[in-house]
DNA sequence: GTCTATACTTCGATAGAC
DNA sequence: GTCTATCGAAGTATAGAC
């Protein structure tokens, strides 16, 4: 009698189902990238996992380039979120160092790397928001190496921000990847006896 | 009239030419993977890039898993060589740093690293080579760092050697990767303003 | 050893019914 | 919005001629 009802009569409910399905494509594509590796994400694999049907994929995403894009920016959405969160933290050293070590971050990072090794629009995505990382990264740190009266010639803050998050990305890397753990215990130590020097032992 | 010659007959030839056709799938192989990733290392491409048929990769390897471990075993194989001599270097630090920051290793590396992710052979194959090499490079540091009379308690050679590593390939893997390269000519000279201590200035 | 030919699988993507 | 059905491309692997 009515035919197909018009979606913007009822916005709310449609667009609900809609965001619905979305964001449960993304959390079944960032689920299978992260257990499986990226070969694993596939729009008939990730449709399963989403227990919806594979040409849901394309008809939200597009293609499967855009599908990726799609969970690569959610995930650093959160991240810089995280991330600005760190200077309001008491002993922002430490937080920082933290948030650096966060073994999801690399495991992510490092799948969509190889993934851009062959697919010129996920490099640029990537080389674009680790730019943007750093950047914030690098401002946190001139301003709590300022704060702790840390000369800017002794320890540049970009220097700083490198050595900080190399040690923690590789210890993760390492760690997740190879199954790799010696030395790792040695090499925290080591490095959070550095921080308490500035800011004390971890508190909270 | 002879029918097929046997093999045994002419073992040198037949043997000269099979090797041929197997080093230089091994050659495409490692090619493709460093050029275009591992999605992109197939028995069609690899065989078109040897310039043979893509048959011949099974005949020579068995299955694409035993090609990938036949590639990192190579690799290995060269650059556990080139380990060794670091030693043997007269700035063993300065040699160590270098071997370290080479790209290609760190961009192999890279792709296996992902590639172990969804396939269990070559995880554990990862994770064994990296333990030897590990191995070999805390031990060439903890005769260095004696040599210096550094302190085993000051500074674990364990410890030296993952943040050696730590941060020379993930700078190169941020440069090679990313496209990212601010405030590593900085953090460069950092370092080696450290191995300068020890050693003076890189000679040759 | 090397090739041709082919069986079988899985993928990305799309057209069209509902 | 979601599904069924399907096309064409590309992959692994094997059998058999040469």
């Amino acid at each position: 009698m009515f035919g197909r009802v018009p979606k913007v009569y009822h916005p709310g409910v449609a667009r609900a189902r809609a965001t619905d399905t979305r964001e449960g494509l993304l959390d079944a594509a960032e689920a299978l990238l992260l257990s499986e590796g990226y070969a694993a994400v596939t729009s008939r694999r990730v449709g399963a996992a989403a227990g919806v049907n594979p040409a849901l994929v394309h008809y939200h995403f597009g293609s499967m380039d855009d599908l990726f894009l799609a969970v690569y920016r959610r995930r650093v959405a959160e991240g810089t979120d995280r991330l600005r969160q760190v200077l309001d933290d008491p002993q922002p050293l430490w937080a920082l160092w933290e948030y650096n070590c966060d073994p999801r971050g690399t495991a992510f990072t490092m799948e969509f790397v190889a993934l851009g090794n062959h697919r010129p629009v996920i490099r640029a995505e990537i080389a674009a928001s680790a730019t943007r990382v750093r950047d914030l990264q690098v401002d946190a740190l001139d301003r709590i190496l300022t704060r702790y009266g840390i000369a800017r010639r002794e320890c540049p803050p970009l220097v700083a921000s490198v050595l900080l998050s190399s040690v923690a990305r590789y210890l993760v890397l390492e760690e997740q990847a190879l199954g790799l753990t010696d030395g790792h215990d040695q090499t925290v130590v080591f490095i959070e006896r550095f921080l308490s020097r500035y800011e004390g032992s971890r508190r909270g």
